[in-house]
RNA sequence: GGGUCGUUAACUCAGUCGGUAGAGUAUCUGCCUUUUAAGCAGAGAGUCGUGCGUUCGAGUCGCACACGACCCA
């Protein structure tokens, strides 16, 4: 592109070379910083403006030049490291011609290390005063403008290590995303739950209904599939007797991308034998609203246009209460299989033949109700026809011991009592791929060795997942998924194909 | 898949009625030892997303395509 050849990439390459024939070495791994530049905060906090730090200590930091102010025999810039931001102060006088010439030659990107003592300026800001400097990387690039930054949306998820350098709220972020993890490692853990790893490549996906990505091992000569959850092979643990197991990592689904989608995605699921799923209702709520106050230091957040709640006991109601309240219809009506039925029709809900009035049921649900759960809703009683590896319910068995967890009118949870009878899961999933229906890409194949697991017997257990990336947007305020994922896909960067190169790439047997 | 908006210098953006490209930052040169969106003086930098069309003439109008954002399914 002619993006890679302009005047200022031209330059910077000059300055380098002409840098590296005064001797400089560019590119340098020698120089070890003893400080972070958040230390040197405090300990020049007392200093009058205008003064220099009594004890006269030399600290050593390194990091990137973000703003540069020269004059003709000092300068003064500002250094980022990973901790921090504060200014140097460069005087010919204390570092020689020779070194304030190479100096000279330093640019906005730079990476570089700096030796000094601290003082206060005239106006008060905490500055170092170098008296050594050693360049460490030399930038060839011009950063983003310093008032505006970067905006263009495109260029910091493609370049995310530009929108990492120069926007400190992205930064931020991902520093959340990593401390939110580590926090539900920490209360799982905490509470006797084991971190396990499990294959992330399936020779029958299942655990959830999606499109897999497909696969082909080639020593093997088999089909895999990039798992779509790690359900199936959870469960098999808990026959196995791990009774208390989580895993957090990546799902992949081959489907449509969008601000709440990317085809993979970081998922939490954890299984807890001898537990139901009002258990992990009481869990979900504590987990999240700790987790929330840990990062946010409150529970009441704002999300986009909604200030939302998290601080517990959170509203619990069944599907059918939801849709009476929320949804407004009538309670006697969702008694009534063929009225549900219609009903659903009569909102223009499209449904496929062999599909019931459970079927029927939820998408009223995410017609009328979903969008309307601002702060945290339990949905419970989710019908059976929905739920194919959840428990049913003892007294109706039309639905599940099953919850769904909505905040901001977005889906963040789900959860059941696992359903542990293997032949009751045997007919579930011959139903299932009987009823698949027209679309060719949902894989169905039973897993017959997870049939086998349950033979030999699980414990009675409830299961659940959360999506990590949807609550890492909820607790960072993120409008989209693309916010959360340091590397979100997108379609292939277009290279521009200069007249030249297509010629070049014509049939040569012409 | 459908609709709306966007794509102009490295970055952030102007560009009138169709008449041949502008600003700020960044860069380069000169001056400048407490600046902080430093300042002053000067300079260079653009396949206007791609292609086709209309026109004497297209950044601007039309069509197609690409990429992105948002909304809808």
């Amino acid at each position: 592109m002619s993006k890679e050849n302009t005047q200022v990439l031209k330059q910077r390459r000059e300055k380098a070379d002409l840098l590296a024939d005064l001797g400089v070495k560019l590119y340098n791994n020698s120089f070890k910083p003893d400080n972070r530049v958040k230390e040197l905060l405090p300990k020049g906090e007392h200093l009058a403006a205008e003064t220099q730090d009594e004890t006269n200590y030399t600290y050593s930091i390194a990091g990137r030049i973000m703003s540069m102010r020269k004059f003709g025999k000092a300068a003064f810039f500002h250094l980022t490291d990973n901790s921090g931001r504060i200014q140097v102060y460069i005087k010919k006088d204390l570092l020689g011609d020779e070194v304030f010439a190479t100096f000279k030659k330093w640019d906005i990107g730079d990476i570089v290390g700096i030796e000094g003592k601290l003082f206060k300026t005239k106006m008060g800001e905490l500055s170092v005063l170098a008296d050594k400097l050693v360049m460490i990387s030399k930038s060839l690039r011009p950063l983003p403008e310093k008032f505006h930054g970067l905006t263009d949306v495109e260029t910091r998820y493609r370049q995310r290590y530009v929108d990492l350098i120069v926007t400190p709220e992205s930064r931020q972020t991902f520093v959340k995303r990593v401390e939110i993890i580590r926090l539900i490692r920490e209360f799982l853990s905490n509470r006797g739950f084991m971190e396990v790893e499990t294959p992330m490549m399936h020779p029958v996906p299942g655990g959830a209904t999606a499109k897999p990505f497909e696969t082909h091992h080639n020593a093997l000569d088999m089909k895999l599939y990039l798992r779509i959850a790690p359900e199936l092979y959870l469960k098999r643990l808990l026959v196995g007797g791990f009774e208390r197991v989580f895993e957090i990592n990546r799902n992949f689904r081959n489907e449509g991308l969008s601000t709440r989608h990317n085809p993979e995605f970081t998922m939490l699921e954890f299984y807890q034998a001898y537990a139901t799923y009002q258990d992990l209702m009481d869990l979900t709520e504590e987990m999240v609203s700790w987790l929330c106050d840990e990062v946010n230091g409150t529970m009441e957040i704002e999300y986009q246009e909604h200030t939302v709640n998290l601080a517990p006991p959170w509203k619990r109601m069944t599907m059918d209460e939801a849709l009476v309240e929320v949804g407004g219809l009538n309670a006697e009506d969702l008694t009534d299989n063929k009225k549900v039925m219609a009903l659903a029709k009569d909102k223009g809900i499209q449904l496929e033949e062999q599909a019931g009035p459970g079927k029927a049921k939820t998408e009223l649900f995410e017609l009328l109700v979903e969008e309307k759960l601002i702060d945290p809703t339990f949905i419970t009683a989710y019908p059976t026809e929905v739920s194919p590896l959840a428990r049913r319910n003892e007294d109706n068995p039309d639905v599940t011991d099953r919850f769904e967890l909505f905040v901001t009118g977005r889906e963040l949870a789900n959860a059941f009592s696992e359903l542990n009878d293997p032949v009751d899961q045997r007919q579930r999933f011959e139903k299932q791929i009987a009823e698949k229906g027209a679309d060719e890409e949902i894989h169905s194949e039973l897993d017959e060795d997870f049939v086998r697991a349950l033979e030999y017997g699980m414990p009675s257990a409830a299961g659940e997942g959360i999506g990590i990336d949807r609550l890492v947007m909820l607790l960072t305020n993120a409008p989209s998924i693309r916010d959360v994922i340091l590397f979100p896909h997108l379609k292939a960067e277009v290279k521009q194909q200069s007249k030249k190169k297509k010629k070049t790439n014509q049939p040569k047997h012409v």
